[in-house]
DNA sequence: GGTTCTAGAACC
DNA sequence: GGTTCTAGAACC
């Protein structure tokens, strides 16, 4: 368990990201019911993840956090498509997506890098978004029109095995 | 005492900061030890002060609160010219300071004003200012190498009176 | 005027 | 590559 830790430690962002997503079992972080996005629950993950006694990143600051999702591209989920959990009564939980951050799909994993000041290692990334961008956002619209009318409480998805 | 609420509601950011500043007990917001900094305890302060259920603040973020506090021209105390209580010990506590944003001074509060894009209604603030900063950072610096050699936990100024 | 999301820049 | 502080911009 301790080893396993350190292991954590040394991994690169979205790595140790697409790990814990998986691996907590608290809610403090975890994939949406689609599995293509991720719900944080700000509160939770501030005192199980970023806890300074237990130093999995470098911070302590949930702010900081925020930074690291936005410097790797990640965007917060807004206004209408939001995931059910999110509503007035889970006030903490926020919804962040990544074209390239989904659940069972590490293949896509390596081009989760992040934005650099020039040009930007993550090449085929940026060719690809235009084109995928449509489509993807259209299909997970009508998606979540069906998921807000069966939504249960604390559904989402579970993950089927761990690549890692 | 839900009327004093209301009344917290209605006024403007730096009014209401002062005043809050000043009735808090718990060490969530409080004055240094010089009475010319705010202290503030993230964790606590979230918990006391951002609390959807009782706003005070239109936000229940933190982020949002310290964006508030930047446009309003509040910066960062951070290396060596902190307050001795902004220690490892304390990790969620926060110096913030304001030219014109003190303990006892009143007088001085009109002058902490919204930054806007372009011409700021705070004339006076940006004229003061250059002439100002030199003489009070030595002075500070001073009085906050004495605090450090007699600094007893949880020391921080008192104010005399409500003004407000 | 207040809130939110994201990015710039400097630093480590 | 990661962290921190501050600001831009859009929105309410």
């Amino acid at each position: 368990m301790f080893e396993e830790h350190c292991v954590l430690q040394s991994m690169r962002f979205p790595q140790k990201l697409w790990r814990i997503v998986n691996e907590c079992q608290t809610g403090a972080i975890r994939w949406s019911a689609n599995g293509d996005t991720v719900l944080l629950d700000y509160k939770k993950f501030q005192t199980e993840y970023l806890d300074a006694r237990r130093p999995i990143f470098k911070t302590s600051n949930i702010t900081s956090f925020i930074r690291q999702l936005n410097l790797y591209g990640f965007r917060k989920v807004t206004s209408h498509n939001r995931d059910p959990v999110c509503n007035s009564y889970n006030p903490h939980v926020h919804e962040f997506l990544h074209e390239n951050f989904r659940a069972d799909r590490t293949d896509l994993l390596f081009k989760v890098c992040r934005k650099t000041g020039g040009k930007s290692k993550c090449l085929q990334q940026e060719i690809t978004r235009s084109a995928e961008e449509g489509p993807r956002l259209q299909t997970n619209c009508v998606s979540r029109l069906k998921l807000c009318q069966v939504h249960l409480p604390n559904t989402s998805y579970k993950p089927k095995e761990f690549l890692f």
